[in-house]
DNA sequence: CACGTCACCTGGCTCAAGCCAGTTTGACAC
DNA sequence: GTGTCAAACTGGCTTGAGCCAGGTGACGTG
């Protein structure tokens, strides 16, 4: 310690304080989305307080998603993302057949935005998750097909659709990232599975740490966990493909009866 | 400074290598759900840090909701809550008749926890949120239902039910808590809308403070935001309800045919 | 004019110290 | 035995210092 001063404590020295003058600010107006807020060592400054202090307060609208921190150039007013909305449209024989984009492209699109697809395709064996929902025993031969969707060139979802083997053998389902016009539900149609029902299962979740880097998902965004199942005409479930998907620029939007078909 | 050491450049001294040490350890089993894990002081010392440096991999254990402080008592391994599922049979008629605990009460105990409903019922007006999914005119007269929905004691979920004064008026809807055998749904088929459709809009995001505050949500917990729409078979809308449900303990899940009915 | 370089910004992270406020525990008085 | 109260723990928060690395722009040199 420099000197023995009692240490006057600080007038308001609050990082809870700092944070709630900022956020009043933000909310008001005040900063604009894509605006720089002061310096750590300003706010500071202009508080009374020290930087660890006002870097708490920044911590903070960084966990809310307020803000977004930039090494060695600032911190800025988030842009509120364009949401996309996906629903259980998406699966329509209408949606399939009038657009060669997919419902994300066509999503994308219709919120002014450039779509762009990333696909891997390897064969691989069912993990129980997988095993389970299409009806199969864990370690049997399937196709893994993962998809990073862009928007903007900003990756906003991935989806990794699993088929058992036996199905996609000898169709471009097996090793292609080509589904032709009728996309990867026409593929699936021509080998006998029209997809009739959906199941989604959804939940939310804070993204591990290798997920937020991969899709540069700020601090304070959860990602949302939906496992899709695809079933037949006949209830029997052919595909089944795991979304992440940033939670901030995606909703779920699904209309549908209330009784049992 | 006490003196003008330059400081030896702690061995290791870095939040993240905590962190992760401390991760390893609970998810290897080491520290075990409900364990305290070692003091902030005690970790400082142990890793040779600054009690900061070992408070801040605390800090990033909690944003991953692995752990829990609790002030004064220490920092615990958080146990993994039982997920509660929920969907569209939620609104069938068979779940109306068979239960009179309503369907998150039925879920709750076939999860062994024990249900429990706090309700708050005013009239209001219409916000254009509620008054755009319900057809009606902003500032319309509404009932507002909030029900807070707890399980062995936590509050879970929240939802707030908005329906048309003048569907509800004359009707327990209006004012009383209490729903009859039939439920909510049975009130509203008493008068003349009996749920057929639903839409569900659903997304994910932090909790505000005041949400975590009153819902008891530990950090790095996520929501799922719900709008739920009641759909009669007349095909109009009667009733909204906005769901905020603590995103670790509770999954959507649902299934329906692929196209419009 | 183009290109480098360097000062001066920015946030990222750490340190060592200290005060405060909850919680637990155990010694002591009754 | 029962109650009380203080000591010794816990996390919460702050200070002010310093080093590091990324980014930017002015300035100077070729």
């Amino acid at each position: 310690m420099t000197t023995s001063t009692p240490r006057p404590r600080a007038s308001l020295g609050d990082y809870r304080a700092i944070a709630r003058a900022l956020r009043d600010e933000i909310t008001a107006g005040r900063y604009r989305p894509g605006d720089q807020i002061p310096s750590e060592r300003a706010l500071a400054a202009e508080h009374g307080a020290a930087r660890n202090t006002a870097r708490e307060a920044i911590a903070e609208l960084r966990r809310e998603g307020l803000v977004i921190a930039k090494h060695g150039r600032g911190v800025f007013v988030r842009d509120r993302p364009r949401w996309m909305r996906f629903g259980r449209r998406r699966y329509s024989a209408a949606m399939r057949s009038s657009s060669e984009l997919g419902p994300f492209g066509a999503e994308a699109i219709a919120q002014g935005r450039a779509p762009h697809v990333d696909s891997t395709i390897t064969r691989a064996e069912a993990a129980p998750d997988v095993a389970t929902r299409l009806g199969i025993e864990p370690g049997a031969a399937i196709v893994r097909r993962e998809n990073w969707y862009f928007a903007d060139g900003e990756p906003v979802q991935v989806g990794i659709t699993f088929a058992p083997w036996h199905i996609v053998e000898d169709t471009p389902l097996a090793d292609s990232a080509d589904m032709g016009p009728e996309g990867i539900y026409g593929q699936f149609s021509a080998r006998g599975h029209v997809i009739t029902y959906i199941r989604e299962e959804i939940s939310a979740r804070m993204p591990s740490r290798e997920e937020a880097e991969r899709m540069q998902i700020p601090d304070g965004v959860p990602v949302i966990d939906l496992w899709h199942t695809g079933i037949d005409a006949a209830r029997l479930p052919f595909e089944v493909t795991h979304f992440v998907m940033r939670a901030d620029s995606t909703a779920l939007d699904y209309d549908m009866p209330v009784e049992e078909q």
